[in-house]
DNA sequence: CACTTGACCTGTCCGC
DNA sequence: TGCGGACAGGTCAAGT
């Protein structure tokens, strides 16, 4: 699911709602979301304070008083849900729950567009349930169990092999379109779309924001990196900066599962072009209709018209 | 080495 | 309704 639009703004949510707080109680249930010994959960996480949190390509990381820190990927359908205290009449701001005049919460079924997490959980895919000392909650869900929280010393997370080959931010003032044309420049034999989706390549594009600025730059998913031009490669430089901006502004995209911290949904979905808008017509070219197909093994949206291989 | 394909999981949707 | 298969936003390992 989330990719780096959506990771930001859980951690734009996370930091101004964890910060501070002490970490009094772990419950996880699955080895594979959560592999760390109890004895390092009670030394490490047990008492520690949250100093800040983090984000590097889609992996968040929260670190801790104790040295150590927790590092989440959240894969497919990772969630990570903050819950305050009590869910009593009067909330803090900014929740998005819906309120009747009472303001008392109401109640949605499942799939509603208003109806949030907050107040449900834990649920049956909650893999790991922080309970800090002023009770509030922080929950990390994941339904397909891909994605992972782990405890590890903070100075040994530049060593993790995925930080040592991650490729740069693209978000950052040095990703120039000569950096990123030389980088996407080395995949030389396979299609712009795969290059894009490389992590090593450039960070945080996902499935989502790769169609979206291929089809902003104009260029066909399938399009071999040797057959695209320096001019459309700039082009495509300043598009994918632009979606993941502009999404960053909406809070990201809610396909299925995404929420932010707070167990609210992104709108950048309503914004997009192509993605997931197949039999729609294309912006640019109202009488085409977007197509879906299959490029790098993954479904791809795209316009026949404007976007030729 | 560069590149592609399946595996990892659970849930949902679509066609029969 | 039920059942089988395809598919879902990400990475890896294993294959060519």
């Amino acid at each position: 699911m989330p990719e780096l639009p959506e990771v930001e703004t859980v951690k734009r949510g996370l930091s101004g709602l964890i910060v501070g707080k002490t970490i009094a109680a772990v419950d996880h249930n699955n080895p594979k979301s959560f592999p760390n010994a109890e004895a390092d959960v009670r030394q490490f996480l047990y008492s520690a304070k949250v100093l800040q949190v983090r984000r590097r390509a889609k992996v968040l990381i929260i670190d801790l008083s104790t040295n150590y820190s927790l590092v989440i990927h959240l894969k497919m359908t990772g969630q990570l849900v903050f819950v305050a205290e009590q869910q009593t009449g009067l909330r803090a701001q900014g929740s998005g729950l819906s309120k009747d005049r009472n303001n008392r919460r109401l109640r949605f079924g499942a799939g509603h567009p208003n109806d949030s997490l907050v107040g449900k959980l834990p649920d049956k895919s909650t893999r790991v349930n922080i309970e800090f000392s002023d009770k509030s909650h922080l929950f990390f869900n994941d339904q397909r169990k891909f994605g992972w929280m782990r405890l590890m010393p903070t100075i040994e997370i530049e060593n993790l092999d995925f930080f040592k080959k991650v490729g740069p931010e693209p978000l950052s003032d040095d990703f120039t379109a000569k950096v990123f044309i030389e980088r996407v420049r080395k995949r030389v034999n396979t299609t712009i779309k795969a290059a894009i989706l490389d992590q090593t390549v450039l960070a945080g594009v996902g499935n989502i924001y790769a169609d979206e600025s291929l089809w902003g730059a104009k260029i066909h998913p399938a399009t071999r990196v040797r057959d695209i031009t320096d001019a459309r490669l700039k082009s495509l430089h300043k598009e994918i900066r632009y979606v993941l901006n502009l999404s960053i502004e909406k809070g990201g995209s809610t396909d299925r599962n995404y929420v932010n911290a707070e167990g609210k949904k992104g709108s950048y979905i309503n914004f997009a072009r192509v993605f997931r808008k197949e039999g729609k017509p294309c912006p640019r070219h109202p009488d085409t209709l977007i197509i879906k197909t299959r490029v790098a093994g993954r479904g791809t949206h795209l316009c026949p018209v404007c976007q030729k291989v």
